[in-house]
DNA sequence: TTGATTTTCGAATGAACATTCTATTTGTTG
DNA sequence: CAACAAATAGAATGTTCATTCGAAAATCAA
């Protein structure tokens, strides 16, 4: 989103590198245990800290919880801006690569599941719905120009999020089933994608 | 899947009502609480039952966990397989219908909840791992079968998967997206289930 | 260097929790 | 009804965990 191009002096860039060496670590337990069987000692040892340090960077557990999903939920913001700059013909190509792609690396199974730990919770804890859904609307807009303003199509809103059904749903998709053959889905996931951003769908010829 | 018409004794009556007592109050409590923090307590407390007792029904929470992801496993498969006895050439309408009107409901909002648990612990736990991909195999082998057999398609497997996909990103969405425009989304998701279970898709005319 | 400020540690605290165990109640059967 | 088995309760146990706190170490200012 908006961003600091403020410089940092010597104490407030150590701060804020102790601050994500606290994140990675807990991100990085986080997935492998959950928000809440990892427990402060677990990542204070990962982040090389004693756990009582921690408190001097984040009120709470759960604070640290908000920041990962704050930051988690910034990265994927940032990765759907690089749709931006693709040329208007390409963008169903370009999408399909990249989610395909993308969820084809070892990473994106692990941030996926961030991510469905981060969306039960995003149902119980609504400090936590907040930031996910100010992270979706920044996303959607971007997209929703793009396919409004750059693409020329109606029902902008709608083909914007059937684009993100596929992403997540793709996402989903590779957790259930790990026999799942990338190399067939790609053509119909591109199709798929390339159908919803036609000016046809949408109005059907009966 | 396969079931039991084996008649139950007034005793096994009991018991089975005293598991599923059990489990409803677990599910509750694993949608309010997560896994993890729903403590053994509280949901004694909500099947009204001592906490001791429940360890006469199972040998510790994880089984809890597990039996409870069976149970929910098992019963999106059951919904899948009402796609079974649907005419062929409505059957992207039905699933359409099926997939958003069940997401409208609040109960489904909770199911995913319980979903998107049941995934995150999918990664870290072997055993939960092996009865999530058991039931995603069996409900996959129906619809391939349908959509092979029945329609007479090509790409079976991987038409399965992109419907699956529908079903699970929309439901992801609607937890990322609370504002979501159900009413032009549904038209945009018939036909694209429409072109999914399209002769044509995966074999582009260049 | 000295004093002040910040960073860091790690033990102490108290709560929550899963599980176990013993005792009590309920139900069944001869 | 008596004796036994099954069901149930709830307190006790030992552990884990988030958080607090006082002191030690490092950093900085003068």
């Amino acid at each position: 989103m908006e961003q600091k191009p403020i410089p940092m002096t010597g104490a407030e860039k150590r701060r804020t590198a102790r601050i994500s060496q606290i994140l990675d670590a807990a991100a990085h337990c986080f997935v492998e245990m959950g928000f809440h069987r990892a427990g402060m000692a677990k990542i204070a040892a990962r982040a090389k800290m004693s756990p009582g340090h921690i408190y001097h960077y984040f009120e709470s557990k759960e604070a640290i919880i908000a920041a990962i999903v704050d930051r988690e939920s910034a990265r994927a913001a940032e990765r759907f801006a690089e749709f931006d700059a693709v040329d208007s013909t390409e963008l169903a190509s370009v999408m399909t690569e990249r989610a395909v792609q993308s969820i084809a690396e070892k990473t994106d199974i692990l941030q996926s599941v961030l991510n469905m730990e981060m969306l039960a919770e995003c149902q119980r804890n609504p400090e936590i719905a907040c930031i996910i859904h100010k992270h979706d609307r920044y996303v959607r807009d971007q997209l929703t120009h793009l396919i409004r303003d750059k693409l020329g199509l109606d029902l902008a809103e709608a083909r914007t999020d059937m684009m993100m059904v596929q992403f997540s749903g793709l996402a989903n998709r590779l957790l259930r089933n790990p026999d799942l053959d990338l190399q067939n889905m790609v053509v119909l996931m591109r199709q798929t994608m390339m159908a919803i951003l036609s000016p046809t769908l949408g109005h059907e010829a009966k």
